[in-house]
This record gives C-alpha cells, sequence and structure tokens, in this order.
DNA sequence: AATATTTTTTAGACTAATCTAAAATTTATA
DNA sequence: TATAAATTTTAGATTAGTCTAAAAAATATT
C-alpha cells in the first residue's frame, strides 16, 4: 500500500503530466509538491522502484499504467468527498478543496462504493470535473479555456480551474458555475478582456479570470 | 498540532484511563497500541512535554485538562463518523470501526460540526456510546454490565463494547440493538449465563457475552 | 531483609521523508 | 564548439517513530 506522501507525489505526477499525455520534470514536481528537487529525486525512484512511473536519469518521469490506476484512485475520492462536501454538508465550492484533500487517503474501497451511491453517482464534481468510475474509467470531456474562444462564441461552462480559493470565490461571486449558458458579447484586441452573456446577466471577464473557464460549444 | 500518531497514544491513554479517572501504565499503553515500552516510553515523553499528560517516571501517567479535551475532539470525531456510516451509508455497525479509525484524524472544525449538523446533531453513535459536543463535554449515563445485575432486572440497553468485530456480528443476529428494552428471566449460578428477554424473544446470553452489553434500570 | 522477577527506562540502531551542499549532467550562449 | 548557466543527482545530515538489548528501578518471593 502507498505512504500518505507517494499518493500525494503520485498524484501531483499525474496533474502535471496532463493524465498521462507528457513527461514531468524533477522541478516542476518540486514545485507542486513545495519541497526540493533532492527530495523529488529520492520520491522518484522510489514510485519508479514500485513501478508506478517509469525514470530516465535527467529526463523526467512518466506514470506508467499502473500509476495511472493508482492516481485516478484518488482522483475518484478526491472528487466524491468534494460533491459530498458541497451537496450534503453545504461546503462552498472554495472550501472543500483541502478537506478532500485530507479525505481522499481515507483507505476503504466499500466506503467509496456507498459514498458514490449515496451522491446518486455523479458523474462531475462541484468544478465540473469528470468523477473516474469505479474501474479508472475517465470520461475527458471536449473543453477549451474560455481565453481561446473568439467573440460570438456560445456554449455552456463546463467545469473552472478548482486551484485558488479566492478565484472560486470570485466566480462564485459573479455566479460562473459549470453547467451554466455563456455567449462572447465582444472580445477587446489589447488585453483580451471579456465581455460576456453570463446566465443573462452581462459581465466584464479579464484574461487572468477567462482562462480558468472551461467551456464547450 | 498534534501528528496521527501522537493523537492515537492519547487516545488510548484517554480510553485505558478511564476518562481520565486512572493512571495508565506503560506496558499496558504497549499493548494497546500494538508497540513495545520503549516506543510508549519514547511517545510518553513526547506528549509529556506538550502537557497533554502527566507523568512521573514508573508510575504511569494521567491526562491533563489540556489533553482530556484533545482526546475528546477525536472521541467526538470518531463516534459522528460511525453514525453517519451506519445511518446515511448503510454500513453495519460491525464495519465502521476502522474506517473511523482513519475518518477521526481529519482535521477541520467546520467539517465536523457540518457533519453533526447533518445527522441532526446525534446524541449516542450507534454502539450506544455518548457523543462529546462541540465543547468537549461527555454526558455520561449511569449504566452496567449485564453480567452485574441479578434475575428479575428489567431495563434497556444503553450500549454495547465496540471493541470486536465477531462480537458485534453476534449482537447483531440476535438483534441486542442499543435501545431495546432487556429483562433477566434466570441467572444460572454454575457460568453466570443468563436466559434474557429481548424485544419480546427468549435469548441464551453467556457471561462472555453479557458483559459487553451495558444496561440500564 | 536479601534476592529474584517484572516493569520501565535508556542507549543505540533503523526507515521514511526531508534538507543543504557538492558533484554530475544537460542546455544555453558567446 | 567551448564555456557558462541551469537542472538534476548524489552524499551526508536531521527528525519522527519504531525496534532490540542492556541498565535501572520497582515489586514479589523466599
Amino acid at each position: 500500500m502507498l505512504s500518505l506522501t507517494e499518493e500525494n507525489y503520485l498524484k501531483a505526477i499525474y496533474h502535471l503530466s496532463d493524465g498521462g499525455t507528457k513527461s514531468v520534470l524533477t522541478n516542476e514536481l518540486a514545485e507542486a509538491m513545495s519541497t526540493k528537487a533532492a527530495s523529488a529525486t529520492d520520491m522518484i525512484k522510489k514510485l519508479s522502484a514500485k513501478d508506478l512511473i517509469s525514470y530516465e536519469k535527467y529526463y523526467g518521469v512518466n506514470v506508467t499504467a499502473k500509476g495511472k490506476a493508482e492516481a485516478l484512485a484518488v482522483v475518484r475520492k478526491h472528487r466524491l468527498w468534494e460533491t459530498f462536501l458541497v451537496q450534503k454538508l453545504g461546503f462552498t465550492w472554495d472550501e472543500v478543496h483541502e478537506v478532500a484533500e485530507q479525505l481522499e487517503h481515507i483507505h476503504s474501497p466499500r466506503l467509496i462504493d456507498k459514498l458514490d451511491e449515496f451522491l446518486g453517482f455523479p458523474k462531475v464534481d462541484p468544478h465540473g470535473d469528470p468523477i473516474p468510475d469505479g474501474k479508472g474509467k475517465l470520461k475527458v470531456l471536449p473543453q477549451v479555456g474560455l481565453d481561446q474562444v473568439k467573440a460570438g462564441f456560445q456554449g455552456v461552462i463546463t467545469a473552472v480551474k478548482d486551484s485558488d480559493s479566492n478565484l472560486l470565490k470570485y466566480l462564485d461571486k459573479i455566479s460562473a458555475k459549470p453547467g451554466l449558458k455563456i455567449k462572447v458579447i465582444n472580445k477587446e484586441e489589447y488585453d483580451e478582456s471579456l465581455e460576456v452573456l453570463l446566465d443573462n446577466k452581462k459581465v466584464f471577464l479579464s484574461k487572468e479570470v477567462s482562462k480558468n473557464i472551461l467551456v464547450s460549444g
């Protein structure tokens, strides 16, 4: 069984590699884990010895199939717990992340299956991120950053980046939630800021914000 | 903040001391923690330095007011999570203990208050053990082991000892749950086994079992 | 009361995860 | 392409929690 630290490193590698599609450098990983490169190297060797990642000295790491499965199991737990916290306990979505970071490490297959059932087998978490199923299958939606679309675009918000609590508070204030319809009325050339129609209300968004909103046309 | 290990030791000391009413010996503690006396001594020094227990070399330890408060906070979390697992997720009471052992270490005051509210502020957990309130107050019920009462006794089951999963499965089979009325019809002198009326059904209980059932007259 | 037994503590070693400093290697630049 | 700069790895030290073996102290027994 993986230690808490191993699970956290593996999850970070999984996310940094965009779900296993590219390799991750030692410094990136150290940065993401708020630790030093030397520590990252040590852990890389450990995870490599356990066949969770493949590693070539000086050239970064990639998750193996086994590592991806383990990472997805953690992601599944994280997102189910976030859903529970918001839907059942009334947390706001900017509050859930750090508690879910703890809850995701509880070991009990029975617990997570029961929780999934209790929540009605949700497909996405409160930020719109897909929840892997019990077999580790993840449905990746075709979505793009709102900063990538042209003026005139119409679609729905599919997800928001869940990294920063202050961003989430701001998104909550302008009520930019997954599921809402959005239309780009105008895009300012100079700073790429947007004028959008969000739930029939006119809102201005800086690029800083728009790149954290994911949409599907 | 306490480490996971410190929390577990402190909780063990609290339980072994019967809620802070008597001192605990090094070997008892080591036994309860499935570890060696030397390790227990080390941890005793650590907890003592943090003023959570008082300690006189060779004469055992006692929890301080501060230690008792910390221990009760963990007990509160444990019992609320057990209640959640049984009431909301449909766990049977013999399955909950080890999962609750993990969940009790999640740090988030907000989480535990929300959970308490979600469960409707329960007073006792599924085994009948009282749940400390947010201020660390624990209501101790006047109760006694079923092995201590005489033939003719009538009362209700207030709690069952939650230590052993096999015992709990057996209690479940004969449906000996907290809240049920119980009457002792006969007590065999020789082995102290009992013939009882439980929920209007006649059941035979060995002393081995009866001492794990707590009742109030 | 002296000695044997049990319990507890101390001393020293081990593992996991971390760090700093130095060495090795790769990438960038002149 | 040789050298400088950046990145990564290695070496050695540190802390928390654990262990074994030996020493110290308390308790039990003759």
